[in-house]
RNA sequence: GCCCCCGUAGCUCAGGUGGAUAGAGCAGCAGUUUCCUAAACUGCGUGCCGGGUGUUCGAGUCACCCCGGGGGCACCA
């Protein structure tokens, strides 16, 4: 089944054609605010106007005069300066409603995305400490996206990237000696830049009962990698777990240094960007020209490849893995990066169009920071003096399906007060129950009727016509526009449109529940709005399927 | 100083690729239950869309400037 809008869209190019109009490339559908204006408007003949060398109403006369008849259509209209209104036809509404419950779970997946091979990475926390609240909500974006994509017939591999080398891989394996150390009884100091949270020491203890071995004779440099190995190794274990428990899983969970380091990958693409002619040296260092690439790249000042001291910078290894790895296996690469790397945003993207990639393919969308709120008060949080809520800590206290909807009822970019009182709270207030309200009450609707012995025919015997209600055809139509809106969603790579329009659909529905019953003796009309239901409830479940959050059959 | 993001109702935020008379939730007030789950429903909203200039038939949406808030500007990651 086609998009409702497809059809239009359709529509409208046989009546250009046929009127001797100009082609057009896109056609725009929105939903008039309000409801004289039809169920769908384009501004197509305003747009045409210049080409066309017409007035916008005299063309969007002709538009409607020359509109095949299809059975979805009632009527058009022109309006203002030169929409054309579409109206549709009740009958044609309520029949559709037999090929969403024939789609079923497949309804809305599309194929807007078909043949693209996406590599998504998100989270990528430090292996340093526990995942803490931000986490969390990029964790809820990366995966309502891959789910998105993947709707929309995109081959998606999420990806968790442990940053397992390098400064601060060198500062946990430094620290955790030093609390393995204080753990069986020996003087050790913590690392000046080390990592002081109490998490360490709980490893440091686990670690005693596990292994126990201090290597004391072991050289420094082997010691220091058993330690930061073995800390790393748990740490990793850890974040997995709780993201499983949060109902996100990776596809691929790499790590810098053995896929990167040991590989020779940096090394390889340091080579490859001076084959090009993009690097040079000064002062002991290579230097990256990511300016001579124009004001494309955006990057204001050229970057360190190699360090004077030998060593390749994060950049370089980034580079590599990303040239190699990365887009090795994708066309279009995603990153979910906090606002603390977004100054670092133009020089991977200087250096991803430097090696060949086009612009565009590769993207970064940055994922705010998180208040919480208790009491109306923020909770402060200070990753340096080891004070930070975990990830761990929110899911106890709110659960995996109120954090993720709430998450998910933001744009990424933008900052988000998170609170705890309303997100714990099991009343309408809280939005994530609102909906899933609205599907368990679908169930409980038709565990009543088989309770009664109401036995439901087969789809193709139920008299769908009988649905007349306008609160019903406002349900249908609503229902209609969801193959649209995840087609956008996935485009615009913002799953909250799907959180904002699940409440929508679910403020129509309690109402509609509350002043029509179902259940009742007029058995043709009852049939009808039992299939409706259904239908409202395979899309909540649906819906709420793209935001990784449950759709109970009770509550 | 330079760059990025943000500024919409008392609060938190939506506003789809520029469209017709700018929305929701929360908070507040007043109501609703012989009836499929009251985790529900009904009613109550006068917003210089931070300000200005411009582009356009049309600007909350685009461009530029200003004000205010946040963040980033390493041979760190």
């Amino acid at each position: 089944m086609d998009d409702l809008t497809d059809r239009l869209t359709e529509g409208v190019r046989a009546a250009l054609a046929k009127a001797g109009l100009p082609e057009l490339e896109t056609c725009a559908w929105e939903i008039p605010r309000q409801a004289e204006h039809g169920d769908y408007a384009s501004n197509t003949a305003m747009t045409l106007a210049r080409a066309a060398r017409r007035p916008p109403r005299q063309i969007a006369d002709l538009i409607v005069a020359n509109f095949p008849p299809l059975a979805e259509v009632e009527r058009l209209e022109v309006a203002g300066p030169g929409f054309i209104n579409v109206f549709l036809a009740p009958a044609w509404c309520t029949g559709a409603l037999r090929d969403i419950l024939v789609a079923g779970a497949s309804y809305g997946r599309g194929r807007s995305e078909a043949g693209r091979r996406v590599r998504l990475e998100f989270v990528s926390a430090n292996p340093t400490g526990p995942l803490v609240i931000v986490n969390a909500r990029a964790a809820a974006v990366g995966d309502s996206l891959a789910r998105l994509l993947r709707a929309q017939g995109a081959e998606v591999t999420t990806e968790y990237y442990v940053n397992d080398a390098g400064n601060q891989f060198e500062a946990l394996a430094r620290s955790f000696e030093a609390r393995v150390a204080q753990e069986l009884g020996e003087p050790a100091t913590l690392p000046e830049n080390g990592y002081p949270g109490e998490y360490l020491i709980d490893l440091a203890q686990q670690y005693r009962y596990e292994s126990g071995a201090l290597l004391a004779d072991a050289p420094a440099r082997e010691r220091f990698e058993h330690f930061g190995r073995w800390a790393v190794a748990r740490m990793v274990e850890g974040q997995r777990r709780i993201l499983r428990d949060y109902g996100v899983e990776f596809d691929v969970w790499s790590s810098e240094q053995r896929d990167v380091r040991a590989a020779g990958l940096p090394e390889r693409v340091l080579a490859e960007l001076a084959a090009r002619g993009l690097t040079y040296e000064q002062e002991g260092a290579l230097w990256f020209r990511s300016t001579q690439l124009g004001e494309a790249s955006g990057d204001d000042k050229d970057r360190v490849l190699r360090r004077s001291n030998g060593e390749v910078t994060y950049f370089a290894v980034d580079v590599a893995y990303h040239h190699y790895v990365k887009f090795g296996r994708s066309d279009r690469v995603i990153n979910l990066f906090g606002p603390d790397h977004h100054g670092y945003v133009p020089r991977m993207r200087a250096a991803m169009q430097a090696l060949g990639h086009p612009p565009g393919s590769f993207e970064v969308l940055i994922v705010q920071l998180v208040t919480l709120l208790r009491d109306g008060q923020p909770v402060r949080m200070s990753k340096r003096r080891g004070e930070f809520v975990l990830m761990e800590e929110l899911l106890e206290e709110v659960g995996r399906d109120a954090a993720r909807f709430t998450f998910l009822t933001r744009r990424h970019d933008s900052p988000l007060e998170f609170d705890l009182a309303v997100a714990t709270r099991q009343t309408a207030d809280n939005p994530v129950y609102y909906v899933q309200y609205a599907h368990a009450r679908i169930c409980s609707i038709r565990k009543q009727a088989a309770e009664q012995g109401i036995a439901v025919p087969p789809l193709a015997e139920i008299d769908l016509g009988a649905l007349g209600e306008p609160e019903e055809l406002a349900l249908i139509k609503r229902l209609l526009q969801y193959p649209d809106l995840v087609r956008g969603a996935a485009r615009a790579l913002e799953p909250h449109r799907v959180a904002y329009w699940l409440q929508e659909l679910a403020g129509m529905f309690h109402p509609y529940y509350k002043t029509h019953r179902v259940i009742q003796d007029d058995r043709r009309l009852m049939l009808a709005r039992i299939a409706l239901c259904a239908a409202i409830g395979q899309v909540v479940r649906n819906g709420l399927g793209l935001l990784g959050v449950s759709a109970p059959e009770s509550m």
